[in-house]
DNA sequence: TCCCGCAATTGGTGTCACCAATGGCTTGCC
DNA sequence: GGCAAGCCATTGGTGACACCAATTGCGGGA
C-alpha cells in the first residue's frame, strides 16, 4: 500500500553494494555516479546519501565525494543494517554476535518484564506461549515466525526499559533472518517451547529470577542450536 | 575542522524539539514550516527530514507533511537521540535506562575481551586504569572522562563482538552526559578507580568470570550511586 | 633535486523553479 | 444522511545554477 518509494529503494541497493563487501571501505563516490548508476536524479542520490550518512555506511567530504566507511563505524544496531548483513556474505558471523547480544539483553528483560509488565501483557503472554504450542506441533513456521516475534517483542518493550524496547526490531530482524535462512528445525523442538512457556508462566507470576534464568535458558539454547547447526564461520 | 554544515544545526534543533516533548507526537510539521523557520531552503528541509525519518523520530505522508512519531518509534539507541534527550527533561530516567542496558551489556562484553583482546589493547587497559587512578587523585574530571570513555570503547571493542562494540558510542554519550550534568563526585571515588583497575587486570590476565564479575560490580556501583543521587523522577 | 606556494579543477552544499502523484477534505448529489 | 467525485495542499522527483572548500598539479625558487 505505500508506493514504492524510489529512494528507498535505491537506499537498499547501494546499502546492500556497501555491506555485502562489494564497496571495499575508503572507496569514494560521488552523486553522480550513484545518480547515473540507479537511473536517479542527483537530489534523491543527495538524500539517499545523508540516509547512508546517518546509518554510519559513508561519509561526505568536500571535492572527494562519500567515502565509504569502515565497518567498525557502521550502525550494526540499525534494522535495516542487519537485514541487508543477513543476506550477504557473515551472515553466521552476524547471527552469532547478535545471538549473545540477545544473551546479554533479553534475560535482563524479562526479569524486568516479570516487575514492569501490566496485566493485559502478562495475559497475552501466556496466551502467545499457548498458542506457539499449538502451531509449533503443526509445523507452521511462518505463523509460528510471527508468534515468536511478537512475544520477544511483547517481553521487550514490557521491561520498563525503552532501551531493551528499540532491541525489538533487531530481534525481530534476527528471528525472520533465522527462519528464511533454513536455519530452523521443520518443526520447533519442545525445550524451545517448554522454555517459551516458562518464561511467559514467570513473568504471569511476577518471578523475575525465573524469568531471567528461563529466557537465559532460552537463549542459550538458540546459541548452542546455531554453533552445532552452521560452524560455517571458523575463524582463526 | 568540519565546516559547521548547515543541515547538521537544523537537524539538532529539530531533533532536540522533538525529543524534549516541545512537539508532540502527531503533530504534523512540513518542509515550508521548517524551511522559513530555520530560514533554509526546502532542499534541506528535505534532508533533514530524511535524517529524522531514518532516527524514528518523524514519518513522511504526502498531503499530511511530516507526523511526529510517539517515543516507542524512536531510535533511543542512536547517540544522537541519547544526546538531545540527555539535554533535555527526563534526563534522569534516560541516565537509569542507559544504566540498565550497560548492565546487561558490559560485563559479557568485558569477558569477551578477557578472551578475544590483543596484547596490545590488554596493555592499553592497564595502561589506562593506572593513569585513570593518577587523574582521579589529581581531580581533573575532563581528561579522567576521556581516559574513562576509552577504557570502556576499548573493552567493547576488544569484545570480539562488532554488536557490542557500536554501544561504544552510546556509552560515551552516557559517560559525558553524566559529567556535563554535574552527577560526578568532585573526585572519582577509590571504589570506582578499584573496579576500573580490577576489570583491567581480569582482561590482562585473560580471566573471563573475573572481567565480568568485576564489571557487573562497576556498573552496579554506578547504579546505586545514580539511584542515591537524584531520585527526582519519581515515577509510580 | 627538492620543496613551497599558487591556481585550476572537482564535487559537495545550498537555492530555486517546476511538474507529477497522492490522499485528505470538501462539496454536492442521490 | 451517506456516499462519491473532484479539488488542492504537500510530498516526491527533476534539472539547472551559484558557491565554496579541498585536492591536485604545476611552476618557480633555493
Amino acid at each position: 500500500m505505500p508506493p514504492p518509494a524510489l529512494h528507498s529503494a535505491v537506499l537498499d541497493a547501494v546499502g546492500r553494494a556497501i555491506t555485502s563487501g562489494d564497496i571495499v571501505p575508503g572507496t569514494p563516490l560521488t552523486l553522480e555516479s550513484i545518480g547515473t548508476q540507479h537511473q536517479v536524479s542527483r537530489t534523491v542520490a543527495r538524500e539517499v546519501m545523508r540516509m547512508l550518512e546517518g546509518l554510519g555506511l559513508v561519509r561526505s567530504r568536500r571535492r572527494v565525494g562519500l567515502v565509504v566507511l569502515p565497518m567498525a563505524e557502521w550502525n550494526v544496531l540499525d534494522p535495516r543494517v542487519i537485514r541487508w548483513r543477513l543476506a550477504g556474505p557473515g551472515r553466521d558471523e552476524q547471527l552469532r554476535t547478535l545471538t549473545e547480544l540477545r544473551h546479554a539483553v533479553e534475560p535482563l528483560a524479562a526479569a524486568g518484564a516479570a516487575r514492569h509488565a501490566s496485566a493485559e501483557q502478562r495475559a497475552e503472554l501466556v496466551d502467545l506461549a499457548d498458542r506457539m504450542r499449538v502451531l509449533g506441533a503443526r509445523g507452521d513456521l511462518t505463523e509460528f515466525l510471527a508468534l515468536d516475534i511478537r512475544m520477544h517483542e511483547l517481553l521487550l518493550r514490557a521491561s520498563g526499559n525503552e532501551m531493551f524496547g528499540a532491541l525489538a526490531a533487531v530481534v525481530a530482524e534476527v528471528l525472520t533472518g533465522r527462519t528464511h535462512l533454513g536455519l530452523m528445525p521443520a518443526a520447533p523442538v519442545p525445550e524451545a517451547l517448554d522454555q517459551h512457556e516458562a518464561v511467559a508462566r514467570a513473568v504471569a507470576d511476577s518471578d523475575a529470577a525465573a524469568a531471567e534464568a528461563a529466557m537465559s535458558a532460552l537463549v542459550g539454547e538458540v546459541r548452542t542450536a546455531l554453533d552445532a547447526a552452521g560452524p560455517v564461520g571458523e575463524h582463526r
